[in-house]
This record gives C-alpha cells, sequence and structure tokens, in this order.
DNA sequence: ACAATAATCTAGCGTTGCTAGATCGTCAAG
DNA sequence: CTTGACGATCTAGCAACGCTAGATTATTGT
C-alpha cells in the first residue's frame, strides 16, 4: 500500500496522515504493532487448544505459519518493511513482548534458559514463512519441516545450552 | 540502490540498461545470482575448512550468517527484494541448487532425507540472519543460536524424517 | 457578529521506474 | 566520397511515489 493510496481509501488527503504520524515508517509500525497484537492472539489460542502436551509446539508453529501465509500484507508490514520497531533494546513495545512471551510459553516447559529457544524458534518459523513465501521451499513438506522444528526441540530441548 | 544512480554508476544512461534487462527486477535478479555464486563459495570453504566431522555443520552455519550480515545489500537482492527466481520449480537456476546443495552436503552425514532438514536448516539460518538484522533478537546470543540449530540436526537428526 | 484556532485541501517539489522519439556513430553499397 | 541503413545511445518526458508549504474551510469562544 502506497500512502495517496490509503488516503484515498480512509477518504482523506495525504496532508492529514501526516499530521497523525511523523512519515511512512510510522505508518508501517502502527499497522505492524495490531499484527503483533493479533498474532498473539493466534498463538496463544494455538497453545490453548493443543490436546497433549507435545501438540502445543506443533500447534503453534502451524499458527504461526498461517499466519504469516494468510496475511502476506500484515506480516510484511512486521517484517520486511523498515519500521522503527526494535526488539532486543531497552524501551521495547509491549505488544513485540507480548509475542515473543506467547512463544516462550510453549517453549518454557522443554528447556531451563527459554530465551535462546524461543529466539531461535522463532528465527526457524519466520525463516519457513519466508522462504515458503518466496517460492523457495516446497510448500507440500511444510508439515513435515514443522515436525522437524518441534522435535528439535521437544527431543533434544530439555538440556540446558551450552552457555545458559 | 536505483536504476537511475546505478546508471550514473557505469556512466551510461538509464535507456541502456532497459535495453540489456527488461526491468527492475531482472536486474535484481541478476545482482542476487551473483550473490548465490557467492555464498556457495563461501559455504563450500567452511566445510572444507572443518577440522572435525561435526564441526562442519557449526562452520557452514557461521559462514551463512557471516555473508548475511556482512553483505546486506547482496542479501537483500537474494533474498528480500522482489525477483523472479523462484526455488520449488521445475527449471530452477542452477546457482540456486548449488547454493541449497552446498547446504545439503553438511545435512546429508547426518540424515537420510536430506531434502527436509536442509529446508529446514536453511530456513533457521534466513530467520536468525533476518531477525538479528532487523534488530529483533540479541546479537550478542548468536553463537548460543547457532550451537542451538546445529545440535538440532547432529543430535537428533540421526533418524529418518516421519515420512521421509 | 467577529476573531482565533483547528482541520483540511490544493498544488507542488524532488525522486522513482520506465519509455518514446530524436540523435549520433558505424559501415557496406554505389 | 557520398549515401543510406542500422544499431547504440541520449534527451526529455510520463505517471506514481513520499512528503510539505501555503491557502482555504470549518469550528469555536467571546
Amino acid at each position: 500500500m502506497t500512502i495517496r493510496r490509503l488516503a484515498d481509501e480512509i477518504e482523506y488527503s495525504q496532508p492529514v496522515l501526516y499530521s497523525h504520524f511523523e512519515n511512512r515508517d510510522a505508518i508501517v509500525s502502527a499497522v505492524a504493532l495490531e499484527g503483533f497484537k493479533e498474532i498473539t492472539a493466534a498463538l496463544e489460542d494455538a497453545a490453548r487448544q493443543a490436546s497433549a502436551r507435545g501438540s502445543a509446539l506443533k500447534n503453534v508453529a502451524a499458527a504461526y505459519l498461517g499466519f504469516a501465509l494468510g496475511r502476506p500484507a500484515l506480516y510484511d508490514a512486521m517484517f520486511v518493511l523498515p519500521t522503527d520497531l526494535r526488539f532486543a533494546v531497552a524501551e521495547t513495545r509491549p505488544e513485540l513482548r507480548a509475542a515473543f512471551d506467547a512463544l516462550a510459553a510453549v517453549i518454557a516447559p522443554f528447556c531451563k534458559d527459554a530465551a535462546v529457544v524461543t529466539e531461535t524458534f522463532w528465527a526457524a518459523l519466520h525463516g519457513l514463512a519466508a522462504l515458503e513465501r518466496s517460492g523457495r521451499i516446497r510448500p507440500a513438506a511444510r508439515d513435515e519441516r514443522i515436525a522437524r522444528v518441534v522435535r528439535a526441540i521437544a527431543g533434544a530441548g530439555s538440556r540446558a545450552p551450552a552457555r545458559g
């Protein structure tokens, strides 16, 4: 979406958008924050609806990919378009923190130092989404890849990492 | 880079660029293909310089992240800017195939059906690079995350996947 | 009723990707 | 040596982009 088209969409002119937001990045950031709220809810739902203990990871992973592939424009705002949203700094936006925590919650039962494993889990999910969307890996093998990631955490993940 | 700036750089006007390439995406694709050649060489080097059997995975993973973080513009051309390069189709470009094979070569000793595991490995590496570059995960924990990914493959990877 | 203030728009700047038409250089045929 | 064809290159421009200054309209307090 361009600012001009967005302005047309809401039936206002561009300057009213720029009086509410500093620039394009700020608008994308606002959309991204909404996206993080949504994905947090989706991940928490997926974790809740897991029947067995082991299925939570798989459910959450599938929900993450479902979100990324089902709402590509929103996911782009959250992860590929330039924004001023940083995570690993002091004043992390709560919406980002909440999404991370939703992932960490399903990781926690499997390891002590969840932070590193959650980051790695998140990276794997993001990579799977990105590569599948750009046609670099086979969509048909998605479930097998998810199973791989889940097994890597549930199977070998109970030990603490090297310098945990 | 913009086409205008690129045209200035090579000291020609824009139309000569457009007489050699169909459009911007085609130019980015050409750059991306060069990038795939380079990363293939870097990954093969990393695998060769591995002393022990287990260190190949770690070396290659570190080399991948080093490439992605050290040449951000080139990596963008390969993975985030729109191109017409598809992987999982019939006529896959050989440069893409070679990069994938370089990853698969270090995966092969650890599992029978390397394709799925290589895709997952690649996705994890790409996700780590993307999230670290956008400031979403802690740069200081990079080595621990790499160790996690490596252990997931070397440790639990010797069994064949579910529907291998 | 009138002035002050807030909200909104028109019009424009500089930049982008891309292209049509003019211009220039090269070279074979006469 | 001239002419004409052909290919390469450039100038100039289009539509769309992010963004903004200045004019204009609406709203409000007195």
